[in-house]
DNA sequence: CGTGGCTTTGAATTACATCAAACCTTGTGG
DNA sequence: CCACAAGGTTTGATGTAATTCAAAGCCACG
């Protein structure tokens, strides 16, 4: 009955409007960053209301399909992204195409920072996504003005940091119990704010991006969910839609405890 | 007959000298900038010889001891350091002691910077070490003079964050002769610059600390080193002495080929 | 209504962990 | 200078969590 999320146009999707009696290509809209919903999560409230043409100068709106391509590890990095609406997984692969998925970006994160020129992993579509595209060097001439933006642009990268030591304690030294717990609350926290006690989280993602992401097979996944249900820890009303039952149990398993 | 290398004290430690005939604390030493050897490799090289009393005037250089702590998870996050010399390694623990290194930091290394103000890692000497110590505080009141400074750290955020997917795709993806194999590359380039075929590498951290770096157990990472060994990839002439003989046979293990 | 992809479950296998013990190195004190 | 204690390292035997192989069920879509 319930269609499968990820062919579902999110509804926290489209934020910034184009601007109205303007022809756009229509899969790069110029959109209205005063009007921006997201902004004050995102580096561009660095600048002022006043200060704000300088971004929408160089801005242009995209959107993607499910599992469309944003672009590939190695490509050259031209652009960097504001995610509007909707979720994209970063992955790097190996020769032989095992996957590891570094991250899921939501709404309001940052995307495409780039130590080289170069794109260090993939990113794909997971939902339906709009983004705010700014070509790399153009937003960077921007950071000799405006400094601030700069500082924002480091304060993400600090919390990514923070957020990639936590993913390298997960995969390196919690069992699939704790993996599948630790991801539940984090989505769950994304998807729905604190205290999500039984109300239910969508989970767009497949059971197999779920696995890359921790680590595992899709079936150790299946299978360890299969157990937390039967516990009583969460409910699986839908697969892609999962209630935490037990939020204090989960997290205990989630931090070893 | 060699001696362990963990309490050798490194060639490479102290580089930066205290102003002669300047009375110090023995534990914190003002260092003179304008000397110091590794400066262009750190944020310290975005400002100009004329600018850097402005880091001076804050700067203090400590010493520690092998299996020193300088810091733990949790604590308030008070200062940032650059590592003179020596290897200091940063990790975190589940509540049963399990560990995860997320990184071991060498000379010309930034190490410190927190997304709350609360360290979350813990960081302790591998070897003797050597560090400068700026008070987190007072070098972020120096970026509104210089901006530049941040944006030095935003690069060094960028790569660490890149450095950070490298290895979890180590951690969830690779074997453990995958994980040995890139974990011993990674550090022969570190040690000894590129090209090191042939060039014993000093392996400073005992097998407990790879074992914790790698997700793998102490017994795992000693069996799959005397394995490469005994395929002819690396010697092991001494426990933290190693020599990799077949580079690019490595490599491609590394590289899951 | 059939096809393809995703999910779940079961059975067999395996890479790595755990348990155990010997060995080696380094530092200490007699 | 030697004996020995304490860690660290290596190797072997055994156990197990997670993977792999296999197949059935489910759902969405053409």
């Amino acid at each position: 009955m319930a269609k499968n999320a990820r062919n579902t146009l999110s509804p926290d999707l489209p934020r910034a409007l184009p601007a109205p009696g303007v022809s756009q290509a229509p899969n790069a809209i110029m959109p209205m960053c005063a009007a921006c919903e997201i902004r004050e999560f995102t580096f561009c409230s660095a600048l002022h209301d006043e200060e704000l043409g300088h971004l929408q100068a160089i801005v242009r709106q995209v959107r993607m399909a499910p599992q469309q391509m944003l672009f590939q590890e190695g490509d050259d990095a031209g652009n960097v992204y504001n995610i509007l609406g909707g979720i994209l997984k970063l992955y790097k692969l190996l020769p032989d195409g095992r996957r590891q998925i570094t991250g899921f970006v939501h709404q309001g994160d940052f995307l495409g920072i780039a130590a080289s020129g170069i794109y260090s992993y993939s990113a794909e579509a997971v939902t339906e996504v709009a983004l705010c595209r700014f070509p790399r060097r153009q937003l960077y001439l921007l950071f000799d003005r405006f400094p601030k933006l700069e500082g924002r642009l480091l304060g993400i990268a600090t919390d990514e940091l923070t957020a990639a030591q936590d993913q390298m304690l997960l995969l390196g030294r919690k069992t699939a119990a704790e993996k599948l717990a630790s991801f539940l609350l984090a989505l769950g926290h994304r998807m729905n704010g604190d205290g999500g006690e039984d109300k239910p989280i969508p989970v767009p993602m497949t059971r197999g991006d779920v696995a890359d992401y921790l680590g595992l097979t899709v079936e150790t996944v299946s299978r360890t969910l299969s157990r937390l249900k039967k516990s009583g820890l969460i409910e699986i009303s839908e697969a892609h839609r999962i209630t935490i039952t037990q939020f204090d149990a989960l997290q205990d398993i989630a931090e070893g405890f």
